[in-house]
This record gives structure tokens, C-alpha cells and sequence, in this order.
DNA sequence: TCGTGTTCATTGTACAATACAACTGTTGCA
DNA sequence: TGCAACAGTTGTATTGTACAATGAACACGA
């Protein structure tokens, strides 16, 4: 158990994180054309339907992207039915984003595929293993976290 | 122990992958531009690293991309200075795709940030959970990798 | 040996995603 | 009242991406 140990450990770690990132990802790029939505896009329904209600400026600070970006993604989206945008009432310069209806028809469509999707994925693990994955990941999640910023 | 339980693990789990390849995603597009490549670049780097020498198209499959998006892809690396293109002694049809030297430059300098990276994370990990982590990881991974191809 | 079909790569075209900078309109406060 | 701060949009440029068409090389059978 020297430091060669931690050092095959950590190639490995890297390894797995990239595969599992990786794999996720081709799922999410085969999935969502069938939605008829991009992955941005997605990612953009997600949010507002949490939120329900939102500005352009929240909305890029939670996807991390910038203001302009936003607007205009949430214009195509506007365009294509998904997305209502209207003036706030108290602050002019403000917009209310939400969903349409088509738009929470969408999002509830895509949970419902991912949901079935990771359901497989979750019973596909051994039954006894599965409260260590959750338990894994939340580690994962939380180190992660707390790493961020650089 | 129901199936109300396993339906609350299942969004658990999901929500726990989302978190944690939305992370990493943040990670890369914050570490990556610093070695003055982009993402796509970078996975192309670090495939015809791995493989050494390859053709466009076995790039194209290793990266889930079109043959012509590869194309450009290798075609700005070249101009970048990061990429070779010859073509094929037996088969004219095929060019050949490696790395330069400062490619193999670029490649090393990612490689150790991503490992000091990663060192990082998997360091704070509670030593007594570092197994388990992995063992949670190779499971996911294999069980994805079954799972894909929809 | 010659043609035809297959394979590999590139180019044409189009669009989504993205950022930065400049601009417009609105609000709030000194 | 006027200026600074803020929200959003638009101008501009780049990258990534796919599909379709094209060009070039090869392989194999008649």
C-alpha cells in the first residue's frame, strides 16, 4: 500500500469517470433527438420546468452559460412552441420565462424516457450492490462539489 | 421495502449522474481552455494518443462523430500544429493520424493537470470509502456499457 | 483488363451553441 | 434630474456538428 498503489487507483478513477461521463453522454445524444429537442435545449426545459417561472439571467447563471447564449436559445425555443416569454410586471426590464403547455408536454415525455431508461440501468445492478452506489455517488457528488471553482 | 422505495432510489440516482457528469462537464470547460485547446480537440488529442496512429474514420467511431466533422476536427489540429496527416503507404485511400511532438506536448500537459485533478478529488475521498467508490464506478460503467445501444 | 461497386476522405451547405462586446431600455438612487 | 447599475437583445465571430455530394483509390468478377 505505498503511494503506487494510490497512483494505480487514481489512473483507474479517471478512467471510470470518463467512461461513465462518456456513455451518458451518448445516451443523452441518442435519446433526445427522438424528443425532437437538443441537448441545450433539454437541459433548458429542465431548468424552467423546475423553476417554473424564471429570468434570462437565472437561467444562464444555473446552466452556466452566458446571458446572451440564453436569450437566444430560449428564442428558438419561444419559436418552436416550447417556451412562453413574457414582461415582468413589477420590472420592465426583467422577462418571465415558463413552459407552454407543448413545453411541459416535452419535459414530462423526456422524464418519463429517462426515468424508464435509468430504471433499467438501476435494476441491471446487482441488488445488494445498490445502496453502495447511491452511497458512492453522493460522495462523488458532494468531493466533486466541493473541488469546484479553480 | 416496496416499489415506492425503489421508485425514490431510482430518481435518487438519477439526480446523483445528472449532478455528477454536469460537474465534470464544468470541470473540463474550465481546465481545458487553459492548455489553449477545446473539448473536442482534446478528446481527438487524447484518442489518436492512445491508438498513436489511426484513420479518420476508426477517430469518427471512437468518438461517436461523423467522418466529415472529423475531418475538420484533425484539419484545425493540423493547422494548430498538434496533429500529422500522411497518407497511407498501402492503401491511398486512408491518411494516417498521429500526433506531433507538440501534440504529444499538449497531450502530456493535459494529462498531468487532469491527474492532479482527479488525485485531488479521489484524495478526498474518506480513505475507508476509496474501494467501495471504485468498486460502485466499475459497476455503473459495465452496466451502462450493456445497457447502451438503444 | 476493364468496369462497377465499395470504401475512405474531403467539400458544400446549413444550423446550433457559444462567447464577447456593443447597444437599448428600465430602474433606483444621490 | 441625471447618472450608474442592471436585464436583456443584437452584432459578430468561432466551433462543432450532420447530411449530401463529390473525388480518389481499391477490389473483384466477367
Amino acid at each position: 500500500m505505498t503511494s503506487n498503489s494510490l497512483n494505480g487507483n487514481v489512473i483507474q478513477f479517471r478512467e471510470l469517470l470518463r467512461l461513465l461521463t462518456r456513455r451518458l453522454g451518448v445516451l443523452d445524444k441518442s435519446e433526445l433527438p427522438c424528443c425532437g429537442i437538443t441537448y441545450s435545449q433539454c437541459h433548458t426545459l429542465v431548468e424552467i420546468g423546475r423553476k417554473k417561472c424564471l429570468s434570462i439571467n437565472e437561467l444562464a447563471a444555473l446552466l452556466g452559460l452566458d446571458k446572451s447564449t440564453m436569450s437566444r436559445t430560449v428564442n428558438t425555443m419561444v419559436r418552436n412552441g416550447l417556451v412562453a416569454r413574457e414582461p415582468h410586471p413589477e420590472d420592465r426590464r426583467y422577462v418571465k420565462i415558463s413552459l407552454t403547455d407543448a413545453g411541459n408536454r416535452v419535459l414530462a415525455d423526456i422524464e418519463s424516457r429517462m426515468t424508464d431508461y435509468y430504471l433499467n440501468i438501476y435494476q441491471s445492478i446487482p441488488q445488494d450492490k445498490r445502496e453502495q452506489v447511491l452511497e458512492s455517488l453522493e460522495l462523488l457528488v458532494h468531493t466533486i462539489k466541493s473541488e469546484c471553482c479553480c
